[in-house]
RNA sequence: GGGCGUUUAGCUCAGUUGGUUAGAGCACCUGCCUUACAAGCAGGGGGUCGGGGGUUCGAGCCCCUCAACGCCCA
């Protein structure tokens, strides 16, 4: 072990740990299982920083359950991306100056297949440099052979319950995209737009009515003009009293509904059906007819205006031209503007247009009702707990899912018409007839299924249903799922709804919500703004191990986690720390014999038995943290754990044994706890930071070590290891001292390079000082210890961690340097000596207080008061004294 | 309009059932090349815990209220 040099470490690491087939799962193990599949990412995806978080948290539950003895399978696989995918190549097609319909749709699918071939694994490829341990023999794709036809088994087992059916609805439409999208897909934006006062005049001439509008370019679709039946302004205006729609010709109804809100704009509201989710409904309502006045792609069509006026106009273009040509013709009433929330489709942002078109639906309450319940029931716990709120939310209100994406990229419906007989055939295989009428003419319905709609089942789908599979018996329903909040409607929701309706259990008994990275300002990263991370130049600059301990350690379980890349260099500090540790650590351990410490339990001394309880809690608490899915407690304790319980006292102290003199017998102990420590805290970090750890096991002493470190048990905490608090306080005792040695030299303005003469007097006599002087000397720049102070030493207050005080330390001040500089300094402490005294005493005089609290804390706050009042005493003696 | 969340040090955030003078990392200041590590070592300064009110002997934590910001859904 030279330097650490992270680049040359983490592949071969890889490598080595997939050849030797560690990360496979193993369905006849007798091990408890531990199952997770991946959140699966797009196709098109490259890895970003979500995925860098999301797939270290996995990792470390996966490593973590391997040593604890688990059978742990991790599935990883990608979607297909319906839209997206297709949108990639159709770019591609465009730069040869084709469209897919040149191609046709076979054609056009090899490409998507040629392209998926070749672009689509560099995600997983992406997956492994960060040293995710998947299962790879298990990868899956949603468009493979069994995962399609779990699809299909699917749809039409809900199809036959009457669960999914197809209707003329209102849907989102995005003008780009040329498909529908469901309600979630929509993204809403607040947009500074106007609102438009228009005049409708009645038919009869005797006036008009005035209508307010956002979008004036529908209201050639307009079908009907609705008041409140209780608003008292229309009061006597009949129902069915007719208007003539301007621009059209077309008369229409005024019809009272009570969906009218009176409060907003003039009470009057325009009705289009076709183009308005709220006018579709009272269009049913009502019967109203339904007027389409655009085309897919967003342009008005032959019914947009008298003789189709405004055919082939852009929708945004005709909103300009119908105002202008209202303003000219005196029905524009006024224009106020309106900030609204304006739908974009979530992949191309283009502005969503209400359109009514044919649409495949999801019955979706019966289903939904079973997964609250799962919820309510705890079957499917969310961490952190707050989600199910959310989650109950949505469910509680949720509309039937539209299924069918006008796509060539996906499940294509299962779904046959017959030309004769209209009746529709839906099926797993390729029907030859119709099943009704037995006629030959019949073709599939065009149209895909939503991307979703076949991640919804991956938890199964993946471990090979509808087939009866070992996988499924052993690993379904799965442990956790880790994913974002962001798709915990699209996905989430979805999977549990079909994992209990398929599987009759649920997919997962938690669901980890992990935070959404964004950028250093908390503002989300995209590339218009610029301001992107990427997660594989960071592994290059720092290490993955880095990265990864830098995930970790910022998920606090809260929504943002916003990422600067100073915490990364800060962390790769770190690991640099662990591989010079144990360079330290192997280079020291040299001639070391094997001793079973717990024999030796009992003639270990202080550092050592301090050293081995420490590893114990560190052991503990990790345990308990990942149990809980603490990821940056556990990661910010690894951090406090290694450099600072290990590194900077226990490694410090070993140094003074190791060099001591013929006192071979105990060194050999000391070589034994270090490579101990070592070698446990490998195991306990190795689920963080894979790579360093197994590079540094892999240099562990022939003997003690297996093939790899992933072969390794989590370590057990050891009883006859873990030593009396009582025991260990000398320990605290001895660092508070050393500690204010260090500090009383820095009041005094020393410089760390000289030693200096210490004057050193304990409450519970010269054992400690005496017993550990060399400890002291070596770790605080001690010349030589007196037990007695001289006349002119300045003396600091020797107090506990449980804020008693255990003694006095003192330096002559012949020797400081700068006096006036320190009495400021000592002056300051003694104002916040003054200030905690006030907050006791006035505890202490209140009455309440003393007759109402614990005894216990009656008592500490007595013992607070006595120790202000020596602390205090002693400042007032040093500033005088100083001041001599 | 409804819902969820956030507000603690210059920055990013911890703070578990209410109980020492509220913590960490980074940044900052001072001094050190003390041979595992300058990607380091030692020490230090810095906060009226968003405002107001309440419950309590005691509130960063519980309750009410207001404000700002963010997100989701209408």
């Amino acid at each position: 072990m030279d330097k650490y040099i992270p680049s040359e470490i983490e592949e071969k690491w890889y490598e080595f740990w997939t050849q030797k087939g560690y990360f496979k799962a193993d369905n006849n193990s007798t091990k408890p299982p531990f199952s997770i599949v991946i959140p699966p990412p797009n196709v098109t995806g490259s890895l970003h920083m979500g995925h860098a978080l999301n797939n270290t948290l996995q990792d470390i539950l996966a490593r973590y359950k391997r040593a604890r003895g688990f059978n742990v399978l991790w599935v990883p696989g990608c979607d297909h991306a319906g839209i997206a995918t297709q949108n990639v190549v159709e770019r591609e097609l465009k730069k040869e100056g084709l469209k897919k319909s040149d191609l046709g749709r076979e054609e056009f699918l090899k490409r998507v297949w040629a392209w998926k071939e070749k672009y689509g694994a560099t995600i997983m490829m992406q997956l492994r440099r960060l040293g995710s341990s998947c299962d790879w023999s298990r990868e899956r794709f949603t468009m493979d052979e069994g995962l399609s036809d779990a699809v299909k088994e699917v749809f039409v087992r809900l199809y036959n319950e009457g669960l999914i059916y197809r209707g003329d609805y209102i849907v989102n439409w995005c003008p780009r995209c040329l498909t529908a999208i469901s309600d979630i897909e929509v993204q809403h934006k607040e947009i500074a737009g106007h609102f438009y006062h228009i005049k409708y005049p009645y038919a009869d001439g005797s006036g008009f009515i005035e209508v307010a509008t956002t979008r004036p370019e529908t209201m050639l679709g307009d079908t009907a003009v609705a008041v409140n039946p209780e608003d008292e302004r229309y009061k006597n205006v009949k129902e069915g009293t007719m208007l003539v729609l301007p621009e059209t010709g077309r008369q229409i109804p005024i019809i009272k509904d009570s969906y009218v809100d009176r409060e907003f704009g003039t009470g009057a509201v325009k009705i289009t059906p076709a183009h308005d989710p709220n006018d579709f409904e009272i269009g049913l309502r009502h019967k109203l007819p339904i007027i389409n006045v655009m085309t897919e792609n967003g342009k008005m069509n032959s019914n947009a205006g008298e003789n189709g006026k405004y055919s082939g106009m852009d929708r945004f273009e005709a909103r300009k031209k119908i105002v202008e040509t209202l303003k000219e013709q005196g029905y524009l009433v006024k224009i106020d503007d309106l900030k609204h929330a304006v739908g974009h489709c979530y992949r191309c942002d283009t502005v969503v247009e209400p359109y009514v078109s044919t649409q495949w639906y999801v019955k979706i309450k019966s289903l939904a009702l079973e997964a609250i319940k799962a919820v309510e029931n705890d079957e499917v716990k969310f961490v952190p707990d707050m989600w199910k709120k959310v989650y109950f939310e949505w469910m509680h209100n949720i509309k039937d899912w539209c299924i069918s994406r006008q796509l060539w990229w996906g499940h294509r419906i299962p779904a046959w018409y017959c030309d004769d007989c209209k009746h529709i055939t839906v099926a797993k295989e390729t029907p030859l007839k119709c099943e009704k009428c037995a006629g030959t003419n019949i073709h599939q319905d065009n149209d895909v299924l939503d991307t979703w709609f076949s991640s919804g089942l991956w938890p199964f789908s993946t471990l090979g249903w509808p087939e009866k599979t070992k996988d499924l018996e052993v690993f379904y329903p799965t442990s956790v799922l880790v994913t974002s909040w962001d798709i915990l409607f699209f996905w989430v929701a979805r999977m549990i709804m079909m994992g209990l309706k398929f599987m009759g259990k649920v997919p997962f008994a938690h669901v980890v919500i992990n935070s959404l990275v964004t950028d250093s300002e908390g503002k989300k990263m995209s590339k218009s703004r610029g301001n992107v991370v990427d997660p594989l130049e960071l592994m290059k600059v720092y290490s993955a191990d880095a990265l990864r301990f830098t995930m970790a350690s910022l998920e606090t379980q809260s929504r943002h986690i916003a990422f600067s890349e100073e915490r990364a260099k800060g962390y790769a500090a770190f690991m640099n720390k662990i591989f010079n540790a144990s360079k330290y650590t192997l280079a020291n351990i040299e001639g070391i014999k094997a001793v079973d410490l717990k024999e030796k339990a009992a003639s270990l001394k202080l550092p050592e038995k301090w050293m081995l309880s420490a590893l114990n809690d560190f052991i503990k608490y990790m345990e308990d943290g990942l149990e809980k899915f603490r990821f940056s407690d556990t990661a910010l304790y690894i951090y406090d754990f290694f450099w600072h319980t290990f590194c900077d006292w226990y490694i410090e102290i070993s140094k003074i044994e190791l060099t001591a003199e013929g006192n071979g017998e105990y060194a050999n102990i000391v070589k034994n706890v270090l490579l101990k420590v070592l070698k446990e805290s490998l195991i306990v970090m190795h689920p963080f930071i894979p790579f360093i750890t197994e590079e540094v096991y892999s240099n562990l002493p022939a003997g003690v070590k297996k093939e790899s470190i992933m072969m390794e048990s989590w370590p057990v905490v050891s009883a006859e290891l873990s030593f009396d608090k009582k025991e260990l306080s000398d320990m605290d005792d001895l660092m508070r001292i050393i500690y204010t040695v260090r500090n009383l030299r820095g009041e005094l303005d020393f410089s760390p390079a000289v030693k200096v003469d210490v004057f050193l007097k304990l409450e519970s006599g010269p054992g400690i000082t005496e017993k550990y002087a060399n400890i002291i000397k070596t770790l605080a720049k001690v010349e030589n210890i007196s037990g007695a102070a001289g006349p002119s030493c300045i003396t600091r207050q020797i107090v506990s961690t449980g804020a008693a005080v255990i003694g006095t330390a003192g330096i002559d001040k012949s020797a400081i340097p700068d006096r006036a500089k320190v009495i400021a300094g000592r002056e300051k402490r003694l104002a916040d000596i003054e200030k905690g005294m006030v907050s006791v005493s006035n505890k202490l005089n209140n009455p309440n207080f003393v007759n109402n609290a614990m005894k216990k804390a009656v008592e500490e706050e007595k013992a607070r008061l006595v120790s202000y009042e020596a602390e205090k005493k002693a400042l007032l003696d040093f500033i005088a004294d100083l001041k001599k």
